[in-house]
DNA sequence: AGCACTGGTGGAAACGTTTCCATGAGCTCG
DNA sequence: CGAGCTCATGGAAACGTTTCCACCAGTGCT
């Protein structure tokens, strides 16, 4: 039981007998003191049990120690993953940590910003839907605020932490046309407010160019369509002549697989799937999802380390985009010769039990 | 671009032409004012484009307005989502939200409740390893500053948003039981410090008894055994006599399934796998995940909710526990008569292509 | 006319730090 | 032995707020 009064510097000076302004220096190692009077300022500190105010220190520097940190949902275990990275790298640092979630809300998302503004921090990190087109953002750079941003491609007058999008899509595209695929979709939630998606897909769309296939087609997809895997399946009938599908994130690669084997595709025969980020529970599916392996993580922590590096004077520097690899899985593979929205995937049923066909064998 | 100075309410007060008193009376409607001073106050703050000093505040009212929230780690969905709750609940209420990861380390865990304290905040949020044996969260309580937890089942001296794990985990075994499982296990990862755990596997126990069943086989893991299909394979391969096993979370639950594919044993079929938490993709696997559904976003709402309530003055209240349900999946079914580890299983391949037993048919 | 209110106002203290500056003591060196 | 050091020390200002209090000018009342 700790006494109740928050006790300040002032009541080590008075416990130690000298001024706060000895007291300060000595906490501090911030200058002269005599061994005597260091001595007892340590045990009066000691003994009250004194910390520093953190109010107070930073009324006094005008240094909050505090950055801001927005990402669009926490629910998204990539973004969450970034974050943990962000915590790591400040960790030590003195810095904390102060978050915010916008929902994928590119009104609330500038506001959010503005809203951390307010807050007196010291520096940003953020992921939004447009950085590039966001007031509160280009205010906090003019106030001399660094920002750092995470996952977002090169923006004229940020940096940013990030894979290169382009250049992973295109991976992909080689990864299909190698296998011989010629008709590709590209599946996309929130196209419209996530330049990453739309970077994938102009990678994907180039490749595909470049290798002759056809242009991929986008199959964009509500909210709900996601969540629901027959209402995914309506969607995914339509586009029967497909052979290979790149999802825009893990989540949908395996949303998309549960919609194709509801129409009796089989997976990867019928149709192949790629997905994006690497998230870890792709590897424990019973067919292992072939994707574009990410560290989140690491793009945190470098996101963090670049706005450390400017808080303490240094430059703010945009760093070489983090490596991605392509994951292999079992979700890839040649295509069949001929389409399947015919006769053999409605013979032969689908390669593994789902609810509605499996009978109970018990 | 605003201007690089920090503007204040002195400024406003000079600018306006009027006392700093009067203007912070003004921009807080906390006081008198004549209708034409309160009017050239509200103009030059919109011209200067003034804004509060959240510091300055701070150190007058001793309120930091900011609440610290500490949780194991935000790479578990089910974490990240809680303080997606929290933070939701916080939005609009003035308060900032900190984090802080631990890792799952016991003593990190007590050194970071530390550090959090040190920041001065007003209020905390955490999930950790052993919240009733921590020192510093006692030091907490002691100091005045209301603690709320998340996850925890109830403990002494604290309130806590979570669900009756005990509860849950007998309805897992009544499942279990109602279809004629016998030999049950319980899979866990971090069992030592996880009190959630801990509870589970207690209530399964306690229910398995009063249905006569065998007493469940406790399965710990290892951090690498949980992450190698593999690794867990050969683990798994001890316990061919069970029929059933429950996964202390959804995340095991589907990595248990793969294991068992790779024994060339079928789910539901051969063994039968309920998981915890309800995580979205779960529903999305060819085989959906039978679970115990929770709200994690809800427990973080929850304890955020009662904090706030504390934090304004009320009691801090400790809340009935948040409902569960189980969510039926294919991978729950009637044991088969007699054992899996004989004939049929080694006879019949897996149901479902594996890396290794997949050729490409190109 | 004097009194007690009331409403509007601004000076100043307080919150917990750090840092500038002045003071005083002890020292060395010519 | 005194000038000029260096070292140790503490008072006080400053950071941006809010709030207490005192002041002043009206106003309404006896």
């Amino acid at each position: 039981m700790t006494q109740n009064a928050k006790i300040t510097i002032k009541d080590v000076a008075r416990e130690a007998g000298c001024g706060v302004a000895t007291a300060s220096r000595v906490l501090n190692n911030s200058g002269p003191a005599s061994a005597e009077v260091r001595q007892k300022v340590e045990t009066a500190a000691r003994e009250l049990g004194f910390s520093f105010s953190a109010i107070g220190r930073a009324l006094q520097s005008s240094k909050s120690m505090t950055v801001g940190c927005l990402v669009p949902s926490l629910a998204n275990p990539v973004f969450a993953e970034a974050v943990q990275g962000v915590q790591f790298a400040l960790q030590d640092s003195g810095y904390q940590l102060l978050i915010s979630c916008s929902n994928y809300n590119g009104e609330a998302d500038n506001d959010a910003v503005s809203t951390l503004l307010s807050k007196d921090l010291d520096g940003l990190i953020v992921t939004m839907v447009a950085p590039d087109r966001s007031k509160a953002l280009r205010a906090a750079a003019a106030r001399g605020i660094p920002v750092s941003l995470m996952f977002h491609d090169r923006i004229d007058g940020f940096v940013t932490a990030h894979v290169d999008n382009f250049e992973a899509a295109r991976e992909v595209a080689r990864q299909f046309a190698d296998l011989g695929h010629r008709r590709t979709g590209f599946l996309a939630l929130r196209f419209a407010t996530s330049d990453r998606s739309r970077n994938r897909y102009a990678g994907f769309h180039a490749e595909c160019r470049a290798r002759a296939l056809a242009d991929p087609v986008l199959i964009e997809l509500s909210e709900s369509d996601a969540n629901s895997p027959e209402k995914l399946a309506e969607v995914l009938k339509d586009y029967a002549d497909l052979t290979a599908i790149f999802a825009s994130n893990d989540f949908l690669a395996i949303a998309i697989q549960r919609a194709a084997r509801l129409l009796g595709w089989r997976v990867p025969q019928d149709l192949s799937v790629i997905g994006f980020d690497g998230i870890e529970i792709g590897r424990m599916l019973d067919v292992p999802l072939a994707t574009i392996e990410t560290k989140p993580e690491a793009m945190g922590r470098q996101a963090a380390l670049t706005l450390l590096n400017a808080l303490q004077g240094g430059r703010l520097e945009q760093l070489p985009a983090l490596p991605f690899t392509f994951r292999p899985g079992a979700t890839l593979a040649a295509p069949r010769t001929g389409s399947h929205d015919g006769g053999q995937a409605a013979t032969r049923p689908p390669s593994v039990p789902s609810l509605k066909t499996q009978p109970k064998q018990g």
